[in-house]
DNA sequence: TATTGTTATACTCTATAACTATA
DNA sequence: TATAGTTATAGAGTATAACAATA
């Protein structure tokens, strides 16, 4: 015979698995448009915070993108690398970077954006433009 | 200058990063509640699942929690180490087991229910009842 | 003293493939 | 052939602490 464990508990405990759900299957389907782009999410979330707010200390982009600043060090490596971004040193602190997209981090930023916005309109357009609106207005008084 | 990447995607990338950062925040506080009990996240979902759903085969609670198989089994080698669950043969089918809590689990998953309740109460009773409704409804047509 | 960035490390989560024993 | 469970492995995400250079 299960015990009690209560009504009230039972939709929140299931609410917070319904949100990781929708989490993980949103990183999936953004994932798997990403790939023929050679870009990971976590590319692309940098690509498009530097496109928009960059050029940026990494220090800026890890907060805007609530990164750790050990994992900005990595995502930066791999964009330099891939001749996506770069690290200039800041002018008026000596020890930060200004990253930002190189030209062709810019176009590759545009072409992952068109991809991802099929992906989003699959995805979120199943609500309405309001119903959106109502989604966010509720996830936002959930997060910290 | 930055390009244009438009500002419908912006809001719903922006959505999925809430999403992701609602996710993470439910996550850490129900792990930070479970840590006193001896109990991870994983830990704690398969008791709740087998308090409502067993006696039940380790397939039938992976799919009820979205787990890989091979995660269930790690974690019921934990539970069963901890003396929380335990694997008994299947009637019918010899493959499958028929996995259920001991009375100790089944002590241990009231007393996490009576932590996480706090916890979610702290998370989810920002919204009201009509609104928390609301969010599960609008999150479930962004599930599979 | 605090902050920017780097490095090393480790743990969790997730996914896959190969395997067994049954069905 | 397909399914239940096991094992091994690897990639990705996340977090921490120690460190150098600079503020």
């Amino acid at each position: 015979m299960p015990s009690e464990l209560g009504d009230p508990r039972t939709d929140d405990v299931a609410l917070g698995h319904l949100i990781a759900v929708v989490h993980q299957t949103g990183r999936d389907a953004l994932g798997r448009a990403l790939r023929p782009l050679n870009l990971e999410t976590r590319h692309f979330a940098v690509l498009v915070a530097l496109d928009r707010h960059g050029p940026a200390s990494q220090r800026r982009i890890s907060d805007l993108l609530d990164l750790d600043k050990s994992a900005m060090v990595r995502i930066m490596d791999e964009l330099e690398r891939m001749g996506l971004a770069a690290r200039a040193r800041a002018e008026h602190d000596r020890r930060a970077y200004a990253i930002d997209l190189t030209p062709e981090g810019r176009a590759r930023a545009a072409a992952a954006a068109e991809v991802t916005a099929e992906v989003t309109a699959g995805l979120y357009g199943r609500l309405s433009g309001a119903e959106r609106d109502q989604l966010v207005a509720l996830l936002a008084r959930l997060a910290p």
